[in-house]
DNA sequence: GTCTATACGAGGATAGAC
DNA sequence: GTCTATCCTCGTATAGAC
């Protein structure tokens, strides 16, 4: 039932595992094959096995990354736990990549944007949209427990508050201890929405 | 007293012209000599006569970036209008550059951080440190004249307000009217800081 | 699936003529 | 100051053997 092969990741898990590593530090335009097969151990022509080209990679990059990202949302709303720690939960999410130097996949294709080919463009809009989905229906359960206020709507509130952890994660980056001082960018603006942090 | 040449702009300005609508556009990584050359109408070789590296280059054009935002700030602050007005000055210098699908200068390059040349991460973390000074002291200003409180401290609001509006700016960038998107996203955000949007 | 070999252009940068 | 010519490396991508 269970054989080594089994136990290792498949080659085309591994390339992304390590293109995302790499679009989360440096940008869709610093990251290359080059880079992709020193890390995984395989040559560069490899990789276009699996990924014939950079746009096509980089798309189910951010495929995957939606995934994942709704799967951890997910866990979040199922723990049934107030408005306000799952709002808290949410933000840590921005913040634990930032241990190793990584934004947000999206904040970093956000700042690429113009150069990305359309189909990843609309990959990341795709994104955009789903967080503020979440976010919105979080924000408003909160407003029906009379945790907070909506101003003007959920659905905007939601949108300030990605802006904002995108943005701390940008300033938070060159500094030191990044941990510590995106917690410090944030939990003041969290605090005003009633958060216990 | 007025000659012609004097009139058209130094060709080290040009380049850092085109240099810096494309570094906001782009970013470090994607925007090269080439390009330069030819919306100026050079060859790339004499690019690097004026600046030896692109290193060198966008060194010299965060600090004229900073210089020029310092004016542009202090313009704002020898408006003597109220705090809350000016704040939303300053959230204006940030929207406008959407017209052109350009976001601050050192949004991009936050984002482009770990793969910057050491001399440029010191600018950007200069020009981010030079913003929240700034924008801290105009907050005070608004405490002490009851416009608002500051929670927990000036210096603190000033780092949450800077990353919301680079969040903004990346956040509204796909949108199909950014600028009326990145409006939408920040006042309601404003208007809780008592700012009359 | 992975390799070697290779194409072909783009990248930053330098030397030397004008 | 700007040019031409050139260098060398890196970038994405393909062909074909194993």
């Amino acid at each position: 039932m269970v054989d080594i092969d089994s136990m290792e990741k498949k080659t085309a898990e591994q390339i992304l595992d390590v293109a995302q590593e790499m679009v989360r530090r440096q940008g869709y335009s610093a990251f290359s094959y080059a880079d992709i097969s020193k890390r995984v151990g395989i040559r560069k022509a490899s990789i276009h096995y699996h990924f014939p080209s950079k746009a096509d990679l980089v798309k189910h990059l951010v495929q995957r990354y939606r995934e994942m990202l709704g799967r951890a949302c997910d866990r979040i709303a199922r723990s049934n736990a107030p408005a306000n720690e799952q709002l808290l939960e949410f933000a840590h999410l921005y913040r634990d990549g930032l241990k190793q130097d990584q934004a947000c996949l999206c904040t970093m294709l956000g700042a690429d944007y113009v150069v990305l080919p359309e189909p990843v463009q609309e990959e990341v809009r795709q994104f955009f949209h789903q967080m503020e989905q979440w976010l919105a229906a979080l924000l408003q359960r909160g407003c029906d427990d009379q945790l907070w206020h909506c101003n003007p709507s959920a659905k905007q509130e939601a949108k300030g508050l990605i802006a904002m952890l995108q943005g701390a994660q940008l300033l938070a980056r060159p500094e030191a201890d990044s941990f510590a001082a995106f917690e410090q960018i944030i939990y003041p603006l969290l605090r005003a929405k009633a958060v216990g942090a």
